[in-house]
DNA sequence: AAAAGGGGCAACCGCTATATG
DNA sequence: ACATATAGCGGTTGCCCCTTT
């Protein structure tokens, strides 16, 4: 099915909005709120597509829309979770109140793709690759799976080799399921990684068998050095898979949320 | 002082996802 | 089940403004 262009017709204004376009917007939407973009500015006597009206709404005139440059922890959000999710900005804008996906997206292009690829640069002189997929492992006393409740801690690990040295990655959890901490074991010395060191993509196969048998990738980040272990939700698809067998889009989103970005403190992980 | 170049950002375009009849 | 309408998302464009030459 093709779609003309909804600006297409005759007479609609293209462009930056004039102040007295923004007033009626604001004074319409304020009155009637916007239950159909396509028929406001009909109603609100604006020679604007609906597509246009939203457009502006939503990246500028909401009024929980933060202005003025981001701060040091919003941009670091933004690393993570682009490290994580990719250019899914819309996900990215939702834990970020008051910033428009539109907005980090710019500021992505603008500012912080530059800054870690200098960033980045400084780093590769010291580093280590992968050599092997990590392997998904998890120890406690006698459950295999999460589904039972276990009276002692458990501790999910990752296990690959590298190409100097073998190491672990490594979460604790206690037995009420709280996260504590993470751990990183190689022969010494400790190396740097680099970003790419994680960017294998788990299969479908190991996927399954980490559902089944609920020892989910955890470890998710290194001590002073935050990169995800293994972005295996990074594709929707997958992500879609597991969250449609534990968890909701939602709980799901928050909870590796909470894994990759606030590392550290903890975490209740989700009910089965 | 004027022109050129580049960066930043608002807005548009085209596509997909979802809702509705 | 299908067709169509609408909302939403991400990529891209183009204008404005600042800096450099």
């Amino acid at each position: 099915m093709v779609r003309a262009p909804c600006c297409e017709k005759k007479g609609l204004k293209k462009g930056p909005w004039t102040q007295e376009e923004d007033e009626i917007l604001i004074s319409y939407i304020q009155k009637h709120g916007h239950s159909n973009w396509r028929a406001l500015p009909k109603h609100a006597g604006l020679l604007r597509c609906g597509k246009s009206c939203r457009l502006r709404w939503i990246n500028y005139l909401r009024p929980d829309i933060k202005r003025g440059n981001f701060t040091n922890e919003e941009e670091e959000i933004i690393i993570k979770m682009h490290e994580l999710l990719g250019n899914r900005w819309s996900v990215i804008a939702a834990k970020l109140p008051g910033r428009t996906d539109n907005e980090i997206k710019n500021v992505w292009h603008t500012h912080l793709k530059k800054k870690l690829l200098k960033t980045n640069s400084q780093q590769n002189s010291n580093t280590i690759k992968r050599v092997s997929k990590p392997k998904i492992n998890r120890t406690n006393s006698n459950s295999s799976t999460l589904t039972q409740s276990s009276s002692e801690p458990s501790n999910y690990f990752l296990e690959m080799e590298t190409t100097s040295s073998i190491c672990t990655f490594s979460s604790d959890f206690s037995s009420q399921g709280k996260f504590m901490d993470n751990n990183i074991n190689c022969e010494e010395p400790k190396p740097e990684i680099d970003e790419s060191f994680w960017s294998e993509t788990v299969t479908d196969d190991e996927i399954s068998s980490t559902m089944l048998t609920n020892s989910w990738t955890v470890s998710n980040e290194l001590p002073n050095q935050q990169y995800p272990v293994v972005e295996t939700f990074q594709n929707q698809e997958k992500y879609n898979g597991f969250s449609s067998n534990s968890f909701d889009d939602d709980d799901g989103m928050d909870f590796w949320y909470d894994l990759f970005i606030r590392s550290g403190e903890s975490t209740d992980l989700p009910e089965f």
